[in-house]
DNA sequence: ACCTGAACACCGTTCAAGT
DNA sequence: ACCTGAACACCGTTCAAGT
């Protein structure tokens, strides 16, 4: 063994990022550890602290290419009118949740490792939000509307993190769509009719 | 060693509970192990096993004090007109959060040991407000005052649990408060004008 | 009956050594 | 330069044995 040179560094990174996501979709983030991955890309456990630092680091990575992932379904949402295209928001968001369950409730687990640009990446998921309640009250500031967005998003965030707590049977599911669209609709109406009223 | 009868069953299975309430508290949920219980109480590991069938067992435990503990502070919300009373459960709710973080976050944490009745305690503690929301709607039926009771309490969570992720500065926390608002008053606007015009 | 000590099968991380 | 094997310091859980 040794000097195997059969792949490259960068390739073996893909390999453990690979192998690191399919355990975890299919055994839950518990059951990542070290020495499966090593396991199943054939090499030795030492050999993943070649290209990472340590396992906060590697699922940092994992976290990383979820919420992209994530980011890129929220941007496929059909566009419709603004408070059509906010509840359409927050069910894409919910049926990404469900469909990708293991990596989805990982992204917003703590972690010292968690760094700037991380961060910045969820906090761009409800931009789109924010240009949609701007919209809706022309009137209001940016940073009103930004506001706004982040309390939507987190109530919708709230709704799928609780409703899909404990199991994700369909009759779950449907109870969580439907909150989101009460929550969505009584909330845009205050908030419309607020900005009105001024 | 062995056969002390220094203390009843019922004395042990106190003392690890605080034991690991305090470590808990002060180091936060991973720092939590059966061996750093057993030293801090000055029995072995074994012994542990003797009142807790397993670690899932006492987290269980100590989630469900947890949660009795919030449902107190609840209680404790000053009784005021419904919106304002509403906000101020939101509020006592982020107030517990912040000062008993590491408690807070696990009770939502998945478990397979998580028993009908204490998911029974969480959807428990927004009992309160769905009886205020029927009274701001009085037409609509107890369901759906219950379901938009738990829709908006999934929110006040998310606002918590996306604020609180991170750094609980004075600033987050604020910001977190603000929010809060916000989702109340924006909602209950909506749920009462929405009941208004039917 | 009460409690222990030691074992078992795991973890993440490191590093001298081999090619 | 690339990769390993073995060690280190941890885990949760079990159970025969001691008083």
């Amino acid at each position: 063994m040794a000097r195997r040179n059969e792949h490259s560094m960068d390739e073996i990174k893909e390999m453990i990022l690979d192998a690191a996501e399919t355990i975890i979709i299919n055994e839950g983030y518990p059951a990542l550890t070290v020495r499966k991955i090593a396991l199943d890309i054939g090499y030795t456990v030492a050999s993943i602290y070649m290209v990472f630092t340590n396992m906060a680091d590697l699922i940092l990575h994992i976290k990383s290419n979820t919420v992209d992932d994530l980011n890129k379904q929220l941007q496929q949402t059909p566009n419709c009118a603004s408070e059509q295209f906010i509840t359409e928001l927050g069910k894409t968001y919910l049926h990404f949740a469900v469909k990708n369950f293991n990596r989805w409730s990982m992204i917003y687990v703590a972690d010292t490792q968690n760094h700037q640009t991380y961060q910045q990446k969820l906090t761009h998921l409800y931009s789109p939000l924010a240009t949609q309640l701007g919209i809706l009250a022309p009137d209001c500031s940016a940073q009103q509307s930004q506001q706004a967005a982040r309390t939507l998003w987190c109530g919708i965030h709230g709704i799928c993190s609780l409703h899909l707590n404990e199991n994700l049977d369909a009759a779950d599911i449907e109870h969580a769509e439907q909150s989101i669209v009460l929550l969505v609709e009584n909330f845009i109406d205050g908030w419309v009719n607020t900005r009105a009223n001024n």
